[in-house]
DNA sequence: CACATAAGCTTATGCGCATAAGCAATTCTC
DNA sequence: GAGAATTGCTTATGCGCATAAGCTTATGTG
């Protein structure tokens, strides 16, 4: 791959990363959210309640951001937190009947946004792209040794 | 689209965001870089001289983050920002000798960056993923009324 | 030419997300 | 079961990017 290539894609997914976001964040200001809170009303709304660190996990972010994510919310009412009675460490996390109210709100516009987003494009190309993101992901992750936490590896900084 | 669907989409956009990038922050970390200050190196070495404005525009971001990278970059002597001769609002950024050598290092990163993200792709597909995020982005961006700058359409807030 | 509007940039401020560091609780190992 | 290592969460702090507001210079309109 040459660098003009490489540029391409490293730039599109820069400039993909900030449109959509600006968008999705645009779209949900009016229901009162910022971007990032919708993801975790969105986890919860698909699994249930989960404990942060499993949010931190789903969502793709550090602890310390759910943190305050969480709080967030739970100061707008749309989430409860309680001590998990088997572990007391932990936190669970779940929807109250206003944050499932916009959940479904969110869920709306969360549709809104997929179908503007792949406007024009061929049915079959949209069908592929999440997969083909998914891929992407999972290849500049980082690397996971196995059931335990992230490790940084590299000690040489 | 059903709601799994456009789900799966929006958020396998929005965690190869949180992933490539933060893959991107680790790759120039040793360069003395943070991400976003390797967009504007680049820009400037495709380019040539440019001022600020069309740094925003080319770069995705709004005015005072250019201001705000501009500085850093200036401070750390990669770039220099020289008023410009026929328009004494504008500022034009070049590259230093030094910010030169810089660009040619993140292009070297930039390249392998892009390899390990298409890693395991067919090379049609991985060919194909430019074009499709930028139809995507183009799908997301705000709409511009012409050759004008962007207007906020809405009154209602 | 005077005045209003637009364009370029900057400062102030806020949010999301990150890392570093630390505390409390759990689990592993002997 | 005691000490060590791990896990879950939090606080403190820093960077990127955004919007709001303001200054300076250019440009359009009478």
């Amino acid at each position: 791959m040459d660098f003009a290539q490489a540029d391409a894609l490293n730039q599109a997914i820069r400039l993909l990363s900030l449109r959509h976001r600006a968008r999705a964040a645009a779209l949900i200001a009016p229901l009162g959210l910022h971007p990032g809170q919708e993801a975790l009303l969105l986890e919860l709304d698909r699994t249930g309640p989960r404990i942060q660190a499993q949010l931190s996990e789903a969502l793709g972010v550090e602890p310390p951001s759910v943190t305050l994510m969480a709080r967030k919310l739970e100061a707008s009412g749309h989430i409860r937190r309680s001590p998990a009675p088997s572990d007391r460490r932990a936190s669970i996390v779940e929807l109250t009947d206003s944050g499932r109210e916009l959940a479904e709100r969110v869920k709306e516009v969360w549709r809104g946004l997929a179908e503007e987003t792949v406007a024009g494009l061929p049915a079959a190309a949209a069908a592929e792209i999440p997969g083909l993101l998914a891929a992407m992901t999972a290849n500049v992750a980082p690397r996971r040794t196995g059931p335990g936490r992230a490790r940084a590896a590299d000690s040489g900084g």
